[in-house]
DNA sequence: GAGTGATAATGAGGTTACCTCATCATGAGG
DNA sequence: CCTCATGATGAGGTAACCTCATTATCACTC
């Protein structure tokens, strides 16, 4: 039989029941990641670049460390996705005139186009998995995650709304 | 027309739908990846390491090669937390009787006792998540996901369809 | 108006979790 | 027996993060 010196080779699942909930939502979300890369394959960018990108999208020129928050990611790791984008000509950095330590980044004309482009692709990623429920499944699951997204005990992240400053 | 039991729906499905949904999706998902990693802090384990402990108590000894393919990883890559589990003492490294290639990898009893441990922290976590929702918001979540997770067209998962050998 | 402490970006260097390619031992078939 | 395939691993690489130290500048106090 299958056991080995003594480890038995097949554990017993217990009968759980928030945990397949859990890995029913890894597997979904690993097709969604896994559409996603394919979707913006074809413009060479890689996921964090297409994240940043998009931030500046919407956000236009901001600093470098605002950036950052809305990344949630260290000032330190912006400097580096922007140093990506820049060499490839999709932002460009300008002197901050309220403050010259600072430095602001905005996406250069390409650099939006192409943005837009990505935001479109991977729009259709995630229209080519979540297309395939009923309008009713649909409503149901944004319900839900909506619930879901809005409990965590620190509400008041970073990353929506402009910190004063 | 602000109908809290639908997203705000016009009456035709314009594709400005979806994406919404997969911001909210990826917002869930990284509150649900913030629990579970607090939940394994304790046990100074990282998520690969815990995924792959999971993987080998699920399925006791295996060779090498099939932790790679179950964990969708590269072999080399299973290699390597191998490596670190073993040098933790969680997992054993033991000749294949069949094949002198082979390496198989089981558990040792300090590992399945941690890997218990670790998963039900992880179930704990996905809990205090999921919980929040009302039993009938979890059946909803669970039947659009179940939907959602089984329409790839690569749907060769790694629970059901082991390749004969 | 000089000094003091905070802040913005970045250099240097590290980590995690992957990858590919080459190598070596072994297995399987003609 | 010889060749080819296969299992694990050495060597080396990448993406996307991180911390800590450094430099320029700012805001404020004395």
């Amino acid at each position: 039989m299958k056991s080995w010196y003594g480890i038995p080779v097949t554990a017993a699942p217990p009968p759980d029941e928030p945990e397949p909930l859990a890995e029913l939502f890894w597997e979904v979300a690993r097709g969604l990641r896994q559409r996603s890369r394919e979707a913006l394959e074809p413009w060479q960018i890689t996921p964090a670049q297409g994240r940043a990108l998009q931030v500046l999208l919407r956000h236009g020129a901001i600093r470098l460390g605002g950036l950052a928050e809305h990344l949630r990611i260290a000032p330190r790791s912006a400097t580096e996705v922007v140093d990506q984008l820049a060499q490839r000509g999709l932002v460009e950095r300008r002197p901050d005139p309220q403050d010259r330590r600072a430095t602001l980044v905005a996406p250069t004309a390409e650099g939006t186009r192409m943005g837009a482009a990505v935001r479109a692709a991977r729009t259709a990623a995630a229209q080519r998995l979540f297309g395939e429920l009923s309008a009713a499944d649909r409503a149901d699951l944004a319900r839900v995650l909506r619930t879901l997204a809005s409990d965590p005990r620190e509400a008041a992240g970073p990353a929506s709304g402009d910190p004063p400053r």
